[in-house]
RNA sequence: GGCGGCAUAGCCAAGUGGUAAGGCGACGGUCUGCAAAACCGUUACUCCCCGGUUCGAAUCCGGGUGCCGCCUCCA
């Protein structure tokens, strides 16, 4: 079955093909740097990460740009408020958004543009512009003409004649007509500044991404993605510009993943209404973030709550909880001849089974949610048949070796987890150990009293006891 | 007002024509010195409402109702 991916501009889904046999182009819009990265963020940059991964798991050969914008009046204002230089801020925030990519298992980009690092190309992209009359100067100011683009809000469904009535001409801006924006601002004195043939100033919001995704993966992308919220005015006119400026399409399929709520509105910079990263990450670790994100289509709107995840902990405790189950069995087996059971049988073709429907799920416009269900499906069989047989289940490495490869791959799609599927050996340190150990002497001779306050002492230092029939072992909270 | 989207069990959530995945919770059970954890089972005769098309619809069409987003800060 093709991959078939739902683009916003034609509004339907269709067979992904390549611009570029065996490779892809992606460019997910970053964040624009004036604050730290919230969750709303992170359901953008772990939907780009899973579609990435998918892709790449497909054997395709990803470039993947991810920008910073870096300048623009909110970041000037956070920076004056504070009275430090401008770079100060950016790097706080970029610096924070690497540290929570991390956390939450995001692959790093292949690119990072800035768009203070691309201020010649930029130029040169308003100068063709201009060339081409598209775009005008004044004082110092050059705007693009919207309606030198005739199909202009074709991504967002705008009829040009419905946007003036709603357009503002902010004070001292000299636009020929309402509609058109800037590509290029004059600065203030004091600002940052960049020269240009138009005098001092800096890009304006749009242009960046244009001309970054053009100098970095060419003049038609394959995929560009982002928040729904950028569809406009963000991605209309960069699509305007780029097509203006290259005569090219310039997105082959333009994905916009749905908005997170709190408490029913959009978490948002600008209202101060947002659940910042590193307090999530407080509380809940970043596979847990990963999973609650990826449960959900991408492109459906979500709602952020503390229940939800928790819902999405006690979930991903259930997978890795059959994780360690598996991971103890292939270990006592060891590395002998493998036994065929029928338990084994039939884990092996639950594990081929359910690999077929969660690639089908990814295959349609990457549906993770779906494709988390078929893996849970694959954990029932699993924990049933141990449940009916668990001789027949242990014995068969075969059966244990199918389901764990399957779950392996699933998660290079999900990426859930930084360090492989959990296992049971872990390092716990010698006191641990020890007290372990003394703790399952003494519920031998009946001194349940002392195991209790074991148990208790290791509670305090974070480790749960889990008593089974053959004996006691301990694992982290 | 214009445009886009959504409405599936207590909660979350897949499913776009063939008779309701999965997760959480709850309840019952297994195990256990107790507990925790873990596991098993049960948990939507039905998919917001009303019509229509069809042998057959949660899925398609028409009309309602409700909710959300965008309409130049935003992932």
């Amino acid at each position: 079955m093709p991959l078939r991916v739902y683009d916003t501009l034609k509004q339907k889904k269709t067979d992904f093909v390549p611009i570029h046999p065996g490779k892809v182009g992606m460019y997910v819009c970053g964040m624009t740097v004036q604050d730290k990265p919230h969750m709303g963020h992170m359901l953008a940059f772990v939907s780009g990460d899973m579609i990435r991964r998918y892709l790449m798991y497909l054997g395709f050969d990803v470039v993947y740009v991810q920008n910073f914008t870096d300048i623009d009046d909110k970041i000037i204002d956070r920076a004056t408020k504070e009275g430090v230089d401008y770079r100060v801020v950016v790097e706080r925030n970029i610096e924070a958004y690497h540290r929570i990519a991390r956390e939450v298992n995001i692959l790093p980009a292949t690119h990072y543009p800035y768009a203070t690092h691309h201020i010649p190309e930029i130029i040169a992209m308003v100068e063709t512009l201009i060339a081409k009359g598209h775009a005008y100067a004044v004082d110092g100011d050059v705007y693009f003409r919207v309606r030198t683009k005739p199909d202009y809000g074709k991504l967002s469904k705008r009829d040009i004649d419905d946007l003036i009535s709603g357009s503002r001409v902010e004070v001292g801006e000299k636009k020929e007509d309402p509609l058109d924006f800037a590509l290029w601002k004059a600065s203030k004195p004091g600002e940052p500044a960049w020269d240009s043939p138009w005098g001092k100033g800096r890009p304006g919001w749009h242009i960046e991404c244009s001309a970054m995704a053009v100098k970095i993966l060419g003049e038609t992308v394959d995929f560009h993605g982002g928040g729904e919220d950028l569809i406009f005015p963000h991605h209309e006119n960069e699509l305007a510009q780029s097509e203006c400026a290259t005569g090219k399409e310039f997105v082959r399929s333009w994905m916009h993943n749905g908005l997170l709520n709190l408490r029913g509105q959009k978490m948002s910079k600008s209202t101060g209404h947002f659940f910042a990263m590193e307090d999530v990450l407080k509380e809940f670790r970043g596979g847990v973030v990963r999973f609650y994100l990826l449960s959900t289509h991408f492109r459906s709107q979500m709602e952020f709550s503390r229940e939800r995840l928790e819902n999405a902990r006690a979930a991903l405790e259930r997978l890795e909880n059959a994780c360690r189950s598996m991971d103890e069995r292939l270990g006592r087996l060891g590395s002998g001849p493998s036994v065929s059971t029928p338990a084994g049988r039939k884990l092996v073709e639950a594990a081929r089974e359910a690999k077929t429907r969660f690639l089908e799920a990814m295959d349609d416009d990457f549906n993770s949610a779906g494709a988390i269900g078929h893996l849970f499906d694959l954990i029932k069989t699993y924990n049933v048949l141990l449940d009916q047989d668990e001789a027949s289940v242990a014995q068969s490495r075969e059966g244990l070796e199918a389901v764990w490869s399957a779950l392996t791959e699933f998660d290079r799609i999900l990426g859930l987890f930084k360090n492989g599927l959990p296992r049971t050996q872990e390092d716990i340190p010698a006191d641990v150990q020890k007290l372990v150990a003394d703790r399952n002497k003494a519920k031998q001779e009946k001194n349940f009293q002392l195991a209790d306050e074991i148990r208790r002492q290791l509670n305090d230092q974070g480790f749960v006891i889990l008593d089974t029939h053959s004996g006691s072992t301990v694992r982290r909270r």
